[in-house]
DNA sequence: AGAAAAGAAAACCGATCTGTCTGCTTTACA
DNA sequence: TGTAAAGCAGACAGATCGGTTTTCTTTTCT
């Protein structure tokens, strides 16, 4: 009964998804299980009770770790963007080269995010696809997200020397969230490729003004 | 009770979503308050009462015009995309001047449509990002969508004269989708502009091949 | 005008939803 | 070893879910 269910995908082997951590508490064990089918099967669509059969828990157990279903999302998309980034920071850290080739690098990693076969979309595009209406938790998860991208990618294109760093940064997440729209909805890893050569595109044009 | 409640937009006054059609029959009533309430609240997350409610129609009356929930999601996303469609292509036909002018003016009529304070993002991405995990409606109706959009494309990139006009098409599908979802996030119109700049940018590389 | 279809209102069904509460067992720590 | 916390199992509550059925009224078309 803990094994994966046959609607879940196996979790990832890479390290980007919560799922791949071991749990070791009652309550890691919870957040690990929402996790996989909070983001699986979606945010409204699963159940509690359907939480606990896979972790394993008592319902009292995840009521004493949080306090209502809309906590256990917003912790659940913090853990799981956390561990994203983790992975996906740390995995542009081991490029070494110019700011450029880490910048091309981005859509090297978004590939083989997008290749895994748990690959499920972005938490955060899919969450807000489901609460976009209401200014929700999950709203403000995905801003916090993406602000931490921006910030990367700022710091990257500053490096590089081009003129407008705002607009740069936004011209990238466009090409990211692009990517992982399209490889989403075409199980189609290659779309990583092709926003790459749009990235290459778009520095060879921008980098003209830098020193 | 025919009003729009408070958590749903205004239907837009552009015409690219079936809110904006004027309802005949009780299945066109229950098709419009379905494709607001769905669209704006998520799938999952919008009751049939609720729909009947917003409809004014009578739960008996919505069974009768559609098998199950399942199949109003359907007839919701077929209804929807196909306002869509006409609402955008019939946008690019009034574009006279050469394919580039026409491929350019794409992030224009997007700017419109993420301008409308009724603009919840593509229904296509957030209903795929609710039920992606089964192979389910959703998903081949979105790969309908996506094929529509794709044939235009293409037509406009053979025009232009392209070498790789199916990569040309996958390139601009990602601009596409990526500025959909950053303009859905940050409730910013100005990403068609950004995505409208790489746009230009890959088009300019992209022509170098053309008679 | 009269037949027939469409629709409204509401009761009703079984299942499932989030969330609470009560026992009992296991673990952890002093 | 004893005490306290953590956790499991499951019953339970009230609401809501998708869907069916019945009765009555309105519309529509010949």
């Amino acid at each position: 009964m803990l094994d994966t269910p046959a609607t879940c995908h196996p979790p990832s082997a890479l390290g980007w998804s919560l799922s791949s951590r071991e749990p070791r508490s009652a309550r890691d064990r919870i957040l690990v299980a929402a996790s996989r089918l909070f983001c699986n099967q979606g945010f409204a669509a699963t159940g509690i009770d359907t939480v606990i059969e896979e972790a394993g828990a008592a319902k009292a157990t995840l009521y004493k770790h949080f306090a209502s279903k809309q906590a256990l999302i917003e912790a659940v998309l913090e853990a799981e963007g956390e561990t994203w980034r983790a992975w996906f920071f740390g995995r542009l850290a081991q490029i070494d080269g110019p700011a450029e080739a880490r910048l091309l690098g981005v859509f090297d990693v978004l590939y083989d995010w997008f290749d895994d076969p748990g690959f499920y979309g972005c938490p955060f595009i899919n969450a807000v696809a489901e609460f976009d209406t209401d200014d929700s938790v999950a709203r403000r998860a995905a801003e916090l997200h993406k602000e931490h991208l921006l910030t990367w990618l700022k710091a990257q294109l500053m490096e590089l020397g081009v003129r407008d760093v705002k607009e740069g940064a936004r011209s990238l997440a466009v090409l990211i969230d692009g990517a992982i729209v399209a490889a989403q909805h075409g199980r189609d890893p290659s779309f990583a490729r092709t926003a790459r050569n749009l990235a290459r595109c778009f520095l060879e044009t921008a980098e003209t003004g830098r020193g």
